[in-house]
DNA sequence: TGGTGTTCGTGTATAAAATACACTAAGTTT
DNA sequence: AAACTTAGTGTATTTTATACACGAACACCA
């Protein structure tokens, strides 16, 4: 393991979304400060000050491995936090002078967002984090420093990136039925869609196959399930 | 004046579009490094490291008027840029040895942009800017650092946003001729449009109201003068 | 002053996409 | 076998996109 020199002003923040039972959920920490007596509640977005041999893509994947175990996830860079003042509450001060060299630095933060399925990864905490939980975005709590601003900065990244491109292969299983992919768009885009005329405006893409199979052991009528067929994609 | 705490990790560069003659124009600076003997032909984005007591749109406004004397310019961020290598071409590392405090400082900068109606400024370079110059977009040669590089996501970042919003206000003179702003439009998505059309859907916004006037001193027969009416604009 | 050159301004037909709306079908449970 | 629950489907209407060509208004020049 080879010594890294860490860049006391610029870290980078990670949003990392995944989508169960209907709703969004978001990747959070419960920070805590190596055996130190800091008693500290707040939860946070997985982040960390950068290194200064890395790009901040590769920043945003290690610290993002450190913190909760997900390792080969595609982030993408929504938005860049400078203000002065963006570490002002006393938890936050208390832990940073726990656990920083530098804690009083002016600290730069880049964000970045994914979409995973929670299911293809085991959460496994290490570092700082005391652990890492899933949490609807619904139900997320006042965050450590200005991470509740940074989540709603990513969420409309997410809101925009839907129209762009068939999110629902990132955050749905590989067999899926369209009321889920309904359920998704309806849960990103915090709107409601007609069923048939969102079936009809999904199925025109092509890039959705219908499969040979049915959902297995509900109490109505199965649906089908469907796939996503990457190599039918095609920019909207 | 008060004495600011340069932070040697972090600027900002601006990319700052302007409309003439049909063609989008972005603002250039030929760099200098004060008294030295440093020959550097390269232009570059205007753009310098930030302050420790401001916030990053503070400082992306302060840089750009003292390296161009545009003042109160609303700034968008674009996306920030943190490659360590970013600074590697020897004729950039020059020019740092020549100005900076720590030219060997690791430097992320964000990207901000703007448009500007550019007869309503004047250009003051003051500063490391030698002058100054508005170069065509299609004219701009191989600039100083990644900027090439920022300049071309910022392009990319006005054609998203002209999506979102009519940009020509921002762009054209109070009052334009709907040729002028299909010329905007076509210069800012690289494509052409079919005359009717475009005015059909343009109009349909209500956000561009006709004027009782008509070009004057033109060779042919004269166009009517449309104002963008902000009042009427609700987003698309 | 009449002709030439140049850009302006307009309408229609067709195709594609968006929207609104309600009932039968296929399973499971009791 | 009846009740319950979600799946799956079609049509009519409006809106938007696209393709396409010619007379009108002005300045300039001979």
């Amino acid at each position: 393991m080879t010594l890294h020199q860490i860049n006391p002003n610029v870290s980078v923040d990670c949003a990392i979304f995944s989508f169960d039972q209907g709703a969004l959920e978001v990747l959070l920490i419960e920070r805590h400060a190596g055996n130190s007596e800091i008693k500290d509640d707040l939860m946070a977005l997985p982040g960390n000050l950068i290194y200064e041999d890395e790009t901040l893509d590769e920043a945003a994947n290690r610290v993002l491995s450190e913190l909760t175990g997900l390792t080969n996830i595609f982030l993408e860079q929504v938005y860049t936090f400078g203000n002065p003042n963006r570490i002002s509450k006393q938890k936050d001060l208390d832990w940073l002078r726990a656990i920083r060299a530098s804690p009083e630095a002016r600290v730069i933060t880049v964000a970045y967002t994914s979409l995973v399925k929670k299911e293809n990864f085991k959460i496994q905490p290490s570092s700082f984090a005391k652990k890492a939980v899933w949490v609807k975005v619904k139900d997320v709590p006042h965050l450590a420093f200005d991470h509740n601003e940074i989540l709603d900065k990513a969420l409309d990244y997410l809101k925009h990136k839907i129209y762009l491109e068939p999110l629902g292969y990132e955050l749905l299983p590989d067999k899926f039925t369209l009321a889920q992919l309904q359920k998704l768009y309806e849960a990103i885009l915090e709107d409601s869609f007609d069923k048939r005329n969102f079936r009809r405006k999904i199925l025109r893409t092509e890039f959705i196959v219908k499969l040979d199979e049915k959902q297995q052991g509900v109490a109505h009528k199965p649906a089908g399930l469907y796939r996503f067929d990457k190599s039918r994609f095609h920019k909207i």
